[in-house]
DNA sequence: GGGCCAATACTG
DNA sequence: CAGTAT
DNA sequence: GCCC
């Protein structure tokens, strides 16, 4: 019948898709792009396996697949490759993918080292930043050329995603001293370590305070920080000695609601959100809702609890703000008990 | 057919 | 302003 | 690309 081919397997070749259409022309694919990448989470968080749902005729009931990419996902399970994949494959070389992973570098830069120097790989992307080759092209500078060989280096240090538990330790210990300064209100770990999941890729913090360039001034100078990556009045970055990239960001106290949901994620749960926000009439973004009439009227929220009561929604929890059918739950007042530690007996 | 989520910081 | 990142 |  069909290959043995897993759905990982499928989920990576859109993944590649994307990014070699990224390549060629992210603006003119944009939305094209979007597609695949959607599609390959989901066939990663799917829970059965996609030849069987294929075999049904039900590919199309997976979320973001329609007629054209159920028909890709029908030549990988029959022949094991896409045409389209190949023909991309021959257009633009394949290790130009893996120097997309380089922080500092997108598609045009990915492609203007290709075609003016000819680098198809992030080996011999690091042997021209070393002879100082890079910043000799338009638009970049030695500093461009510098955090290039840093990224290099901080990828091959870190290949992997974190472990939760492990990420926690690293988290909590800066978020203690943060909140041990004054004019620190609140601050609350964000991002995927906020909604558990099992590995994380950066650590997300928030502070609520009227006076932030303080708290990002002894945040960069906390002593589990090995190196200042972006440093700014609301917004800073910085890796720690764990190797994790640790960001932090400041609002004031009365938008702390807004932000904590926002930097809470997922992306796609905040994508929802502010498609019901702007059905309401309202734009939803880290600081507030904003009318969409051109009056500029703002609705403040503190807590997250306000955020979802404006959606009229009642409160999700981090756990599940994945859109993984949460919003839809949560409409129908049907959200699943989350079993917590004190619901635990011994 | 036509829309598709939003805003800000940094570098050159 | 363009490109990248978050 | 998908979806309304």
């Amino acid at each position: 019948m069909f290959r043995m081919i897993s759905n990982r397997q499928i989920a990576d070749a859109f993944d590649l898709l994307a990014d070699l259409l990224r390549l060629k022309d992210a603006e003119g694919y944009r939305f094209e792009i979007i597609a695949y990448q959607r599609v390959a989470e989901a066939l990663r968080e799917l829970p059965r396996d996609v030849r069987a749902l294929a075999a049904e005729g039900r590919l199309q009931e997976i979320d973001g697949v329609g007629k054209a990419i159920a028909a890709k996902i029908l030549e990988l399970l029959e022949h094991g490759t896409l045409r389209l994949l190949e023909e991309l494959k021959a257009e633009v070389p394949q290790g130009l993918v893996d120097v997309l992973r380089v922080n500092g570098v997108g598609p045009k830069r990915a492609m203007l080292f290709y075609q003016q120097l000819g680098i198809t790989s992030v080996a011999e992307l690091e042997a021209a930043a070393r002879e100082g080759k890079l910043r000799t092209l338009p638009g970049m500078g030695a500093k461009s050329e510098q955090k290039i060989l840093e990224s290099i280096a901080a990828l091959a240090r870190r290949t992997t995603r974190a472990r939760a538990d492990i990420a926690l330790q690293a988290a909590e210990r800066i978020l203690r001293a943060l909140q041990a300064l004054p004019n620190v209100l609140r601050a609350e770990i964000a991002g995927s370590l906020r909604r558990g999941r099992a590995t994380i890729g950066d650590i997300d913090l928030l502070v609520a305070t009227h006076t932030p360039a303080p708290i990002m001034d002894a945040f960069v100078n906390h002593p589990d920080v090995v190196r200042v990556l972006a440093q700014g009045e609301t917004k800073s970055s910085v890796e720690l000695l764990s190797g994790l990239q640790c960001d932090l960001r400041a609002v004031p106290p009365e938008r702390f609601g807004t932000a904590l949901s926002y930097f809470t994620g997922s992306q796609a749960h905040n994508i929802r959100l502010r498609e019901l926000a702007l059905q309401r009439g309202l734009s939803l973004n880290e600081w507030a809702f904003t009318a969409t009439d051109g009056s500029g009227r703002e609705i403040l929220c503190a807590s997250e609890e306000e955020v979802y009561a404006q959606l009229d929604l009642p409160y999700i929890p981090p756990e599940l703000r994945e859109d993984r059918g949460e919003i839809e739950a949560a409409q129908a007042n049907a959200l699943p008990n989350l079993i917590e530690i004190s619901h635990i007996r011994a």
